[in-house]
DNA sequence: AATAAATACGGGTTTTTTCCCCTTGCCTGT
DNA sequence: ACAGGCAAGGGGAAAAAACCCGTATTTATT
């Protein structure tokens, strides 16, 4: 999907939303139920979150996993395949953004719903790029996660409501978002360690004054002042994870 | 509780645990449910784990609230006071820990059990410090939660095995493990951002010196070299969050 | 063919951080 | 009453981080 696919899904969001155009309930017409996956690192949360879905109406979970990995092994096995495939974005072995983007060449006819903690738009935008339909913040109420699941299924599209997720402020920050490169994560990933600019060139085998040039780089696109406040910014855009 | 109590209160623990006592049943004698409140910053998680809780045997959700803060007020109102209370660590407005000290206080007939993400030894023993039977991770499978909260009811307490917390390594990180005061968080908050200790020491109205021993002492405490590796390891300890 | 962006490197400067060494007073628990 | 922890302050020096000035090559996009 370009860059340009994926404002243009925004875009059409955003008429879906200022129309207010809500489908018409076409699900359950034949009497099957919409089947649904759950994957979360949370194993308590993917069992709870299962009676809640199975007490939706046309809705009926038929796989469970708790990262990315165990997700593409139960969907390798799993038939047919879910209609639905709700996921969290941050997961341990293989994260949602991957996960999504294998699942989106394998299996195209499984929507993907991403769940997630964190409004933060770089994650946003990379799950829709990697080809999830619909993103939920955890802190939805069932009645609505109920609608997004009945309107992914039926239009392939949701868009939440002023509860969830801007989509305007997103648009935006689509546009002015400075990308991070790979070497830059790189980067990142050892900045966000207790090493000193020095031993991290060593590492990565790279000249002291390369390193300072990364750090440049990604001060000017994280909008940041020092080390400490990169790496926390860098941790805020799930750019690394603490640990 | 004092350290001496919390200390004999995790050995007592490990006795139980080591001589496997299951303690008999003893619930639903009389047929009435146990009432359970739960809090979790995560209202979806809230919603579907009281499925979950309703769909045991001997347990009735009766109080839900997604802080400390709405949490206390709730069980204000709540008459009769729930039976146990199964609430996140980490939480906005009021955590975990304050909001169970407080608890702890004003309805002690109330058995707190501490639901977390993270296997982080400071924070289990500041809950148990602050008034909780037990400690369990959100990976726990229902099985488990379902034989904690039994066993917390009966018998005021619950260990776990070993899928979750390891008691014996906590036993030996209390003896070990440094105190942060009140006055290093203040500056490990300040810490965490973007700013200079100059700008620091002039937010907390001291001298540069006077920071420069704050920082000294967590170097030495939380045992790091620089102050990312400082900010990182009290985000691991929950002694500061990223935001 | 040209522009842009990512990658890699160099020298020099200033500011900040880190690391030693140190004193004083205040409060709390034993 | 006194030990120990805490708050507050300090000098000087070395190391690291941050901020300038640049260059060159490759790769992708237009």
């Amino acid at each position: 999907m370009t860059e340009f696919a994926v404002i243009t899904h925004l875009f059409v969001s955003m008429v879906f939303l200022e129309r207010n155009v809500h489908s018409a309930n076409l699900v359950n017409l034949t009497g099957m139920k919409i089947t649904v996956g759950i994957t979360d690192d949370q194993s308590l949360f993917v069992k709870s979150l299962t009676l809640l879905i199975n007490s939706f109406e046309h809705f009926t979970v038929v796989l469970q996993a708790t990262n990315g990995e165990q997700l593409l092994e139960e969907l390798a096995k799993t038939e047919p395949k879910p209609d639905l495939l709700l996921m969290d974005v941050n997961m341990p072995e293989k994260d949602g953004i991957e996960a999504a983007r294998i699942i989106r060449d394998l299996y195209p006819q499984c929507k993907i719903v991403a769940l997630s903690v964190r409004d933060d738009d770089t994650t946003v935008i990379n799950m829709f790029k990697s080809g999830c339909s619909a993103y939920l913040l955890k802190d939805v109420n069932p009645d609505e996660l109920e609608r997004a699941l009945n309107e992914v299924y039926t239009t392939g599209l949701y868009n939440g409501d002023a509860s969830n997720i801007n989509y305007r402020r997103l648009l935006k920050s689509v546009e002015t978002a400075p990308q991070i490169t790979d070497r830059e994560k790189e980067f990142l990933l050892l900045a966000g360690s207790d090493l000193t600019y020095k031993q991290i060139a060593t590492r990565m085998h790279l000249s002291p004054r390369t390193i300072d040039g990364y750090r440049e780089a990604l001060f000017e696109k994280l909008n940041v002042q020092s080390r400490v406040g990169m790496i926390l910014e860098a941790v805020r855009r799930q750019l690394i994870s603490i640990n």
